[in-house]
DNA sequence: AAGACGAAAGTGGTTGA
DNA sequence: TCAACAACTTTCGTCTT
């Protein structure tokens, strides 16, 4: 996210969520448009999620935990005269500060919810995930809110690193970086989150199979279902001598489907593969190498 | 002219002392 | 907390089509 206008380095930008962009404050520059909205989802589909959205507030950034909000019963036992307090009527008080204590961490675990249920159907939204994923999700969430997992932490990159936990357990995986592009979070700040949360809650995450991503790849790069099959073979043998371990799984897909593509005859370009993969033509080439020497394919021009 | 290839240096994250 | 380390990226020169 740019936070200084590149025009005339005016620190000042302002953000507008209604046409999606960040203007300077001082020259007008459109900074960056398509961002995201990151204000709470509003919507609600049944009398339960009615109760819990719906009671408004301002959006996420300015929504702080008891930023002025919350009222507090003092520790010095006077009455509003400033003279002190009979001991009969002081054991209410404590009773009663107390008890307002635990309501206002109930309301707050409420609160928090509410974001991060939010948060994570616009994520889930953006990334088209299924209502299961989405179910199986929020669950997490509310495990790493009873394991108070959560302070310290941004609501939203806890939300984000569940999500990829969530991805990854289900088989459908998502890449780091998308979303982070979706969140708003940054790519560090989600793994850093994911792994605190797989550590504190010992769920196991296992290794992404890198032929899960061919399917994303040979759709977006138009390649036919024999490409997909010829790709997914391809990586089951390299499984099998051990290729992909310690290696980017979407670098490995990419190369098989790059492999896939020229044993098919429906040739890409590396830099075509390599940017619907998110990662370089070098990294292409370096598991292309491997692949080619370990599994001893031969190219046809 | 575009794509493929690979060497070398740089980057950000993990791991183990 | 720091250094070693592996994976990956960036950059650039050369070769091939």
């Amino acid at each position: 996210m740019v936070s200084t206008c590149p025009e005339c380095g005016n620190k000042k930008l302002t953000r507008d969520y209604e046409k999606g962009e960040i203007v300077c404050a001082n020259c007008g520059l459109i900074v960056e448009d398509n961002i995201a909205d990151q204000g709470p989802e509003w919507r609600a589909f049944d009398s339960e999620q009615r109760n819990k959205r719906a009671r408004g507030g301002a959006p996420i950034k300015y929504m702080r935990p008891d930023k002025g909000l919350s009222t507090e019963i003092d520790q010095y036992n006077r009455d509003a005269r400033g003279s002190k307090i009979s001991p009969k009527k002081l054991a209410q008080v404590q009773r009663i500060r107390k008890w307002h204590k635990r309501a206002s961490i109930a309301s707050s675990i409420e609160r928090n919810l509410t974001i991060a249920l939010g948060e994570l159907d616009r994520i889930a939204s953006s990334l088209g995930l299924s209502e299961n994923i989405r179910e199986s999700a929020a669950l997490l969430y509310r495990r790493c809110i009873r394991e108070e997992l959560i302070r310290g932490r941004l609501i939203e990159s806890v939300v984000a690193a569940v999500i990829y936990a969530v991805c990854r357990m289900q088989s459908i995986p998502r890449t780091l970086d998308e979303i982070a592009k979706v969140s708003g979070i940054e790519k560090k700040e989600i793994g850093r989150a994911y792994r605190f949360i797989k550590r504190e809650l010992q769920i196991d995450v296992p290794l992404t199979d890198p032929s899960q991503y061919v399917p994303k790849f040979t759709a977006s790069l138009k390649l036919s279902g024999q490409v997909q099959e010829k790709a997914i073979k391809l990586l089951r043998k390299a499984m099998k001598k051990g290729l992909i371990s310690g290696r980017g799984p979407t670098g490995v897909a990419a190369a098989a489907v790059y492999i896939a593509s020229v044993l098919c005859g429906e040739r890409r370009t590396q830099k075509e593969v390599a940017d619907v993969a998110g990662v370089t033509e070098v990294t292409i080439r370096n598991r292309y190498r491997e692949l080619k020497k370990e599994l001893g394919i031969n190219i046809p021009i």
